[in-house]
DNA sequence: ACCCGCATGTAAGTCGTTACATGATTCT
DNA sequence: AGAATCATGTAACGACTTACATGCGGGT
């Protein structure tokens, strides 16, 4: 099985969801460290059901589709817990700024240090949402989030990488800016 | 033209270089953001060639297979140069390691306290690496690092990025090998 | 009247990896 | 003798994105 459906199975873990509720949380929540379309989604839900990870049953709705909600079998739990503590392959990650940043020394430093700023702020407004939500979380769910079987306790570990991943990002952001606009006006 | 197009540009804007050396490039300096294995580069290679951002002389050797050396032309530069401020795309990083931190409470949190100190030791060695490289540019190359136009400038800031990120991630995998400890003896 | 949200799919196209293919020289 | 390095390409396959396709109900 590939990682998409490991993904699935992870979400599914927690709660049974339909396809689309599936789609709308692979853009946020765990979507930060890993995205899918519904394009996805959909086809992968039917291998999962095929490999007997998930099974479904339709829910009827009046003044809303009928919609098929997802529940994780026995085997999809096992499959999980087994591959959470599998090493996973060596991860490079692409970023095209760095990339950018690379080339940095051709361009224009006024224009690049803008870039630079505009990049970070970006960032600094992500990390205040994660920190937002990391505050909330400790102030609601302080029980759970310490408890390494709750799901609260993973939830709060992966937002807790990316604080420290746009942390990270926001202070180099700036270093650049800050290095280019020395450079400029000494 | 693609990211790609311009990450061998980036390369070829310091240096004429063959499609080999290309190659050996990119799995390392920039590749630690930015990868592509031969049979990436190759057409790509024809394909700039075609677009006149790169032009090709042959060198022959004795005793090792003739070589296409790669030049960057006029074009070559000033698209490369206009990419450089341009606003990346959205990046939404792909981490599976992550994704299994938010399947973590489902786990043995022995095998997967293991997990996570294993990713920190990795984490931690290439950090170590990095600095190695960091210490040794300001040490030979203390001077061009400073100067905003320079590739040494453009190479070191590329490299704080890397060092940056090994350093969270590192300290990440440890807070969540101690949470999981922490769980197993309080 | 039109757009948005709910809801589920398929098809085409792009980007990247793995594998196929070849061949000389140098190191062990 | 066999493996590793230099050197350049193509082909098959897999993962992901964008676009195509449909349809109802509610809000502006």
């Amino acid at each position: 099985m590939k990682t998409l459906g490991y993904a699935i199975l992870g979400l599914l873990a927690q709660e049974s969801l339909s396809g689309y509720d599936l789609t709308q949380l692979m853009k946020g929540r765990v979507g930060n460290f890993w995205s899918a379309r519904h394009s996805q989604i959909y086809p992968e839900l039917a291998r999962l059901e095929d490999g007997g990870y998930v099974t479904h049953r339709v829910v009827e709705q009046r003044e809303r589709p009928d919609k098929k909600v997802y529940e994780i079998t026995a085997e999809g739990l096992s499959a999980l817990r087994e591959w959470v503590t599998q090493p996973p392959p060596p991860n490079v990650p692409r970023d095209e700024l760095v990339l950018k940043a690379y080339s940095v020394w051709l361009a224009d430093p006024e224009k690049a240090a803008r870039l630079f700023r505009e990049e970070a702020l970006r960032h600094k407004e992500q990390l205040a949402h994660y920190e937002e939500m990391r505050t909330w979380m400790e102030r609601e769910r302080g029980e759970d989030v310490r408890r390494a079987d709750s799901p609260w306790f993973a939830g709060y570990a992966a937002l807790r990488r990316g604080i420290i991943y746009e942390r990270g990002y926001e202070e180099w952001c700036n270093w650049v800016a800050d290095q280019l606009e020395k450079y400029m006006h000494p």
